[in-house]
DNA sequence: AAGACTGTATTATGCATATAATACAGTTAC
DNA sequence: GTAACTGTATTATATGCATAATACAGTCTT
């Protein structure tokens, strides 16, 4: 089986590098990207979303060093989705995407129940306005 | 009274300039920032936050053609706190920030439910660790 | 065996961000 | 009025990210 990007929708404040390395972390974290899954080859990803194949070598290679890939040359790159990276990726993004949700929501005001509401409000929301 | 950008911690991959309008922001919609309040002045700024005055008077600049500030040259930038801001800004960051953290959460596999259960386990949280 | 795919590497260019070092004119405080 | 502050502007340099164009060697498929 190989990892699936096709819901990778690319913001452009951030990095693309890092976008495509978090997109592989809560893939794992979801449970859809198994262990010894195959990643789609540099070139393959790197058409699939319109962007340079040294951006997703760039991904590729931080990814290998931090353990979440294994690479042979000539072969395709295989998911490590062990406990040990299961547990350090969820801290990350908890302390990655939670607490910085949790940062932002406090200074605009919130409490927590007030955060729990626009949650609730905006959860199942799809397009772009806002009101 | 002064604009307060003591609580403003410095993210490395957010551009510094819009992280600091993105400050402003928020501490208009908490109410901390009401109109006719000052702005630190750019080279003051610049100092508080160790950063340059380039920086800054980009980030003020910017303010500027967004009708958030008003400056007068020789004089300081006043907030711009009214109705209309308000209301924009209100929109802008629930859509920058609650819908990228929905996205977010539901990309790790979490329920509604369960993301209202991360709220509560770390809404209050302080330091660094996560478990 | 041959061709088409892999991973990996190098060199060059463009762009945005941030820094540094100045400069000048308007306002404010003493 | 003078000094110390304002906003505003310019030029130069460095860095990170992304792109473009290749190149080479290993693996897989047929």
């Amino acid at each position: 089986m190989v990892v699936d990007f096709s819901k990778l929708e690319l913001n452009k404040l951030i990095p693309i590098y890092l976008q495509i390395i978090r997109h592989v972390k809560m893939e794992i974290l979801a449970g859809n990207a198994q262990d010894g899954f195959e990643m789609p080859s540099r070139r393959v990803l790197s058409t699939l979303l319109s962007v340079n194949p040294n951006t997703v070598q760039k991904a590729y290679k931080q990814m290998e060093e931090e353990g979440l890939i294994i690479s042979y040359p000539g072969s395709k790159s295989i998911v490590v989705a062990n406990e040990e990276n299961i547990i350090r990726i969820r801290q990350e993004l908890i302390s990655d995407e939670v607490l910085s949700f949790i940062k932002s929501a406090r200074a605009m005001g919130f409490t927590l129940d007030q955060a729990k509401n626009v949650l609730d409000k905006y959860w199942d929301y799809k397009g772009k306005e806002v009101d």
